[in-house]
DNA sequence: CTGTTAGCGCCTTCAC
DNA sequence: GTGAAGGCGCTAACAG
């Protein structure tokens, strides 16, 4: 129909190649690809031309191609177990931020917190990515480091000796939740853990036993539970019913869930009921009353991901590095005062 | 170091290629693909040592080369505003959870409400994907339709003509919003708009315009904000100013930054103020009091946006579709009767 | 049923 | 400064 011969407006034509852009400016493919790319050992002028008549045909370097060739498929591979989970996306978030900066894509795989569905995802990504980040990996070390031997391997939130890997150092949260409840009155505690086979879940349960025996506080861990919002509802009669005073969940969205069925059944937080979430996942003040939480930054932690991939990748030789962000106590309105215990 | 030959343990050695397979297996490589690929016309026998061979040496089929040769690279592309908006969160999950059913990649991109940055993106992925989901795309349409002639493209949560696209019938649930307002004796609402440019935020206005119209209520518009929580909070002293006595918000997280702000000055919702927020994109109940929103489902619009791309790659020619994902309003707390205005 | 042979699009020595 | 040629790992005709 139209006559204007516009590459933009061409329905179906193959996408140009090399050989096209070639053809069009006149000179060898080599002398292309090295326009297009470094630009040296040619001349400015034939440069200028080809990158005008690249620009023309719309060509786009094929990626697929280059990576045959050079062996690398600029792609970063990132796994998590939930990708819906408030505290993934800023993780996320940051890895892909940092793949744009340096150019790279980004493939996803959303395990659904399977260690199966994880290793095949794992496995297909070996061919396509340049390097992986695992995050909250449900597989066992001996599968990681099967992995690692094929393609570059960082961990994201849980660590492995031999593995370069990012963490929260939960301790100082966790102690600081605990001294916070103890000040306060509190001599039982009840923990609800989260996912079973969980690295930071292990981390955490560790730091809160430390600190309930400096503080003398009796600690009761129940679990496993679905780090979820329903997770958190489901479990809430059973915590009121159990008559403890305080509660510290897994994560933010078991602390709202559990907030959310007190408030339907009228009790009061923190007047019946202290309840600490953990992550600072969420906007202050999305809960009512706004939650005590441990903050642990998730985008911190996929920033330090990326960059140690990206150190591993330029160096395969060096020795593996942990990164740590911090964690801390942020102390809002769901915890009060002990009351006298219920019968 | 470890004399143990098995690949696993092998610490830096090039991944297996076909002909490592084909070598070991003492077959030609053509042998090998076909064993391993579709296992017809090659004895059973064969096939079976082929993938033995192809299980110790650890082989996965190289995706790049597989790519280069069929022109495929079995990678689905989404590119979105926001990883980290909980609207899209479900929506990529299912694109992610079909391309996982069809033993596809997905590469995902961040645009951050960028226009410049999700042209750049999008034109990485076309030589990486074998189509490109656009989720509540910013590029202007004549952008989409250059891409579309490179590479097949799927809208979510726009449309456009020409293309196949998976949009939320706003109308329903805003047309009910505004009843429900009405029929609560508000006659003055506020719409809280979102991002400029948004074709889901314009199908928005419209439905409510016209629901406005036949309902004899006085709607006024405020607008361009975030679509975030801090962009609810931002306008809320600006709201409460303005005496109006019940607000439409472009989604829920500005409807809870709202709440979270009314709260914080003693501002009794639904007493004082009704708030309506959209896509129910949160757990029931993460809200005090519980919000009354529009819901429309994000993960049906990646599971619809997921199926046309599906069906496009296999048929290019076929009728551009568009599918549509209703919406309906979901009553709850945060809407009560109008009192007299404030002066 | 199996092997040989072309490339896919590109980068990269090598010659010129 | 530029071109010719050799693969990267794999699939897809062709021959046997």
């Amino acid at each position: 129909m139209a006559s204007q011969p516009g590459p933009p407006s061409s329905p179906a034509s193959k996408a140009a190649t090399i050989k096209d852009v070639a053809a069009a400016a006149g000179v060898s493919i080599a002398t292309v690809s090295r326009a297009l790319n470094s630009g040296e050992r040619v001349l400015p002028e034939t440069v200028a031309r080809v990158r005008e008549v690249a620009r023309e045909l719309g060509y786009t370097p094929s990626r697929t191609a280059r990576g045959l060739v050079t062996g690398r498929s600029a792609n970063f591979g990132v796994i998590l177990p939930d990708v819906t989970n408030p505290f993934f996306a800023p993780l996320l978030a940051a890895v892909e931020s940092a793949a744009q900066t340096h150019d790279l894509g980004v493939l996803i795989g959303d395990s659904r917190e399977d260690p199966a569905a994880e290793l095949r995802i794992a496995q297909r990504m070996t061919s396509q990515a340049d390097g992986l980040v695992l995050v909250s990996s449900r597989l066992p070390d001996s599968e990681i480091l099967a992995l690692a031997a094929r393609v570059p391997v960082v961990l994201a939130n849980r660590r492995l000796d031999g593995l370069d890997s990012a963490v929260i150092d939960v301790a100082p949260g966790f102690t600081g939740a605990v001294e916070h409840l103890a000040a306060l009155g509190h001599t039982r505690v009840l923990y609800l853990a989260g996912p079973a086979g969980s690295w930071s879940g292990q981390a955490k349960e560790r730091a809160l036993h430390d600190a309930a025996r400096t503080h003398a506080v009796q600690l009761t861990t129940w679990g496993p539970h679905r780090p979820t919002f329903d997770g958190g509802r489901q479990v809430a009669d059973e915590v009121l019913a159990s008559g403890h005073g305080a509660v510290i969940c897994y994560d933010d969205l078991m602390a709202l869930g559990l907030q959310s069925r007190c408030a339907e059944r009228g009790v009061d937080v923190p007047g019946e009921l202290s309840v600490v979430g953990c992550d600072d996942a969420l906007p202050e003040g999305m809960a009512r009353p706004a939650l005590t939480t441990i903050e642990g930054r998730s985008d911190e932690l996929g920033r330090l991901a990326a960059q140690l991939l990206l150190a591993r990748m330029s160096d395969p030789e060096a020795e593996p590095r942990t990164e740590t962000v911090p964690s801390r106590l942020v102390p809002r309105a769901s915890t009060g005062p002990a009351t006298r215990p219920r019968p």
